[in-house]
RNA sequence: CGGGGUGUAGCGCAGUGGUAGCGCGCUUGGCUUGGGACCAAGAGGUCCCGGGUUCAAGUCCCGGCACCCCGACCA
């Protein structure tokens, strides 16, 4: 491509909507435009970019024998209402109706239409195992779109299906899954983690995620540097420092004025917050539960819905007609039932609201049937299986590996005949991944403080030249490397070498190479984006020394 | 949905009820070419939208819309 041709918008200033590195510098370097809140276009280096990450998902997805199809993004209704994701996915589901007033939705994902084509033509175990996947745009109506390319309305995702006859080969199908996962991270150049997560709404038994650290990232993640587990907050386990110890021998009532909070009731009886235990009301269908968790912790929610279902908050007037006082509730003469962390089951006593305005007791001794895991887990928490001490840390997801099971299969209908003749339901897998997550994870990773630094594998461009001197010979290269290596000749006529410079690194070129003042000398210069090295060529091996440099980077990305 | 903020030239922003501004970018001419040069002359406006107050509204009041941030929500 010759720059003077090319519709490459850079941006000196940075845009004033734009909060993390990598979507200013998406923007200011023409990558990328917002249409509206939660929807980009990509212009066309983004679109390069995107381009060259589907190829690298393409190629790994071949490896393991999976099919690329294509599906629609408009669904209709009928086979939502079938999963039962119609009612459940709730607002997040984009819908819209025809001229005949049929509904349809704009798919946040393939589940349904997968099962849809299953059913259809898969009638034998013959017909299995088959894996399928698609790159498409799926459409979220996200409350809040935020960060870019982070997370948006709008965006590309490969889904991929397993089917297979067997929970054996279910297993097969998400290890090769992972593999391929691992080969496609490592291609685009990212440093990433994988974790378990929580399946949500997607179902299933196990589910594991792949992840990019970063502050950028809205996942949080719980981190072993000692042993490598690692875990989506969600479904992050943990053992309790055991540092409660009894502060008081007798149980009594307290005066504790207007002290409704963990923290100022820790202030006005300067104990600290692992000597209260904090009681919260949750309803399911109009029932009530006391959930207790040490003072020091939160309540993860993800957890408790498994073990109690949908809840809903209690209210103020709730607590009253429990025979309570918001504020100052407790498990003590409450009739309720009562759901208690396993953080309290290592405290000799507690201090739990008297369930009356303006009073706790102290002293209260811990005794219930069973213990739950409920609670968040925070920094410092002990590493379930080393024990050392975890970390919390920010993480972008790019990957998520789903082993569903027969909850599309069984409830649409799915069936093969097995080779006793029995009719089983098609064990199903899903796995995502998010393009533009990844396009903007790399920024987040890779950058400084003149742009972006892409790794050859996914940059727009694998190298630029440079022309100051407004001679033949960068077009003479150019046209001699072209083929090869893709590559962006700088010919702008009337603008300083400055700008170009600026403009390649902002960009994120990972080398120039420089046809300048060494020229005479029989020389160009070529220089990494990452600053680790710069070269000076003959001009006579210009070419050849250039392919080199290049391929030798390239290789770097291959596995 | 709650809280906070923004909306004026392509981008970034200033603007005190009284003539619509600055920097960058853009066009033309000149000069320059190793890190976002310089000189000169230009073009470019629904001041987010609608109503109101006023002799007069970018500015004050009311209503709406869009976008951003924090939270809630979602995965």
């Amino acid at each position: 491509m010759r720059y003077s041709n090319a519709f490459i918008p850079t941006l000196r200033e940075e845009p004033q909507d734009a909060e993390n590195i990598s979507h200013k510098l998406l923007v200011r370097g023409g990558f990328i435009k917002q249409l509206s809140s939660g929807i980009f276009i990509f212009l066309p280096v983004g679109w390069k970019v995107i381009s060259k990450i589907y190829r690298i998902i393409k190629e790994e997805m071949d490896r393991i024998g999976a099919q690329e199809l294509f599906m629609p993004s408009l669904t209709p209704s009928q086979i939502w209402k079938e999963s039962g994701r119609w009612e459940e996915y709730g607002d997040d589901m984009l819908r819209v109706k025809d001229r005949k007033n049929r509904e349809y939705a704009l798919s946040p994902t393939h589940e349904e239409i997968i099962t849809e084509i299953a059913r259809k033509h898969i009638h034998s175990y013959k017909d299995l195992p088959q894996i399928w996947y698609q790159v498409q745009t799926k459409f979220r109506d996200e409350l809040r779109p935020r960060g870019g390319l982070l997370r948006v309305r709008e965006f590309l995702m490969k889904d991929s299906y397993s089917l297979d006859e067997s929970w054996e080969g279910l297993d097969r199908s998400y290890e090769l899954h992972k593999q391929a996962y691992i080969r496609i991270f490592k291609r685009c150049g990212l440093k990433f983690v994988h974790l378990r997560a929580s399946s949500g709404l997607m179902g299933g038994s196990l589910s594991e995620e792949f992840a990019i650290i970063s502050d950028a990232g809205e996942d949080e993640v719980a981190i072993c540097e000692n042993c490598g587990y690692s875990a989506n907050l969600e479904v992050a386990i943990s053992k309790v420092p055991n540092y409660a110890i009894s502060k008081y021998d007798e149980f009594k009532k307290v005066y504790t004025p207007d002290k409704t909070t963990v923290e100022e009731l820790a202030e006005f009886l300067k104990i600290g917050k692992e000597h209260i235990i904090k009681s919260l009301v949750y309803y399911v269908n109009n029932k009530p539960y006391l959930v207790l968790i040490r003072g020091d912790y939160e309540v993860n929610e993800e957890k408790l819905r498994k073990i109690i279902g949908n809840f809903q908050y209690a209210t103020d007037e709730d607590i009253l007609s429990l025979g309570s006082y918001p504020g100052f509730i407790g498990p003590h003469n409450l009739n309720i039932e009562i759901i208690s962390d396993e953080s309290i089951k290592h405290m000799d006593d507690g201090i739990i609201g008297a369930n009356e305005k303006d009073y706790h007791y102290i002293g209260y001794k811990i005794n219930f049937d069973r213990y739950y895991d409920i609670r968040k887990v925070k920094e410092k928490d002990l590493c379930p299986e080393c024990g050392k001490e975890i970390s919390i840390k920010r993480a972008i997801e790019i990957g998520h590996i789903f082993k569903l099971g027969t909850r599309y299969s069984i409830s649409m209908g799915a069936y093969f005949q097995d080779k006793d003749g029995s009719l089983k339901p098609i064990i199903m897998g899903s796995y995502g991944i998010g393009l533009g997550r990844i396009m903007s994870g790399a920024i987040e990773i890779y950058n400084d403080e003149n742009g972006i630094i892409w790794p050859i594998s996914i940059a727009p461009f694998e190298a630029v030249i440079i022309d100051i001197l407004g001679n033949n010979f960068a077009s003479e290269i150019y046209e001699k490397l072209r083929n090869e290596v893709d590559i962006l000749l700088d010919d702008r006529k009337d603008i300083s070498a400055g700008v170009k410079f600026n403009d390649a690194d902002l960009i994120g070129i990972p080398f120039k190479i420089i046809v300048g003042k060494k020229f005479n000398e029989g020389k160009i210069e070529v220089q990494r984006r990452d600053k680790t090295a710069v070269y000076e060529v003959n001009i006579n091996q210009a070419v050849d020394t250039i392919k080199k440099i290049i391929l030798d980077e390239r290789r770097k990305f291959e596995i």
